[in-house]
DNA sequence: ATCGTTCATCGTAGATATACGATGACACAT
DNA sequence: ATGTGTCATCGTATATCTACGATGAACGAT
């Protein structure tokens, strides 16, 4: 016992992804919304589109949101299953 | 709605604290052993004292863990209530 | 007073993160 | 084909993070 285990990692994984308020900010709209077009994002936040583009990217890497291509928009939402898996983790402690 | 709430920054501010595998591993070996002096948390990671000194200063200044000096030594304990305001926060999601 | 132990801080190199303008890619119109 | 609206990616500047050797500060023992 004492070394960084598995589980420790995808704790701090995930709880990187979710270590900034605009990155939260998102998830919590996309709880909230169901669903969200990337627009929508940009519009709440007093951010540049290409950075809320590069937090939503970030937030997709972790796993904890998924973007389906709507015609010319982008719908992202939560996946609940990573959202759970993060509660788990913490929970845990 | 939309922008970043206080509520927010707070929670991503918590999270990049927990962003890191050695802090993890930090926090969960403090809340088995319940306390904890500086060097054996240093010989329990596969990190240089430095660096784990250095995570430990994130910890400390996110109020997620407290140092009490006892003699020549650092002894390192969570703040349960911030671990409490951690899992409520992320269970609020 | 000097030494050994323990831990923090300093200084620094390399990597990663954050922000945005500019540009590219794609779908849907006209 | 041309244009418009939507979003991703590129390029880049600045800041922050991560790691460690070297050094400093504080305590207990000799």
């Amino acid at each position: 016992m004492g070394a960084m285990t598995a589980a420790d990692t995808e704790l701090a994984r995930l709880a990187k992804a979710l270590g900034h308020p605009a990155r939260v900010a998102i998830v919590r709209r996309l709880l909230a919304r169901g669903e969200c077009a990337c627009g929508e994002i940009v519009d709440g936040l007093p951010l540049a589109q290409p950075t809320v583009s590069q937090h939503l990217k970030v937030l997709k890497i972790a796993g904890l949101i998924v973007g389906e291509v709507d015609g010319p928009r982008v719908c992202y939402c939560v996946d609940p299953r990573m959202v759970r898996r993060v509660k788990d983790l913490i929970g845990g402690l």
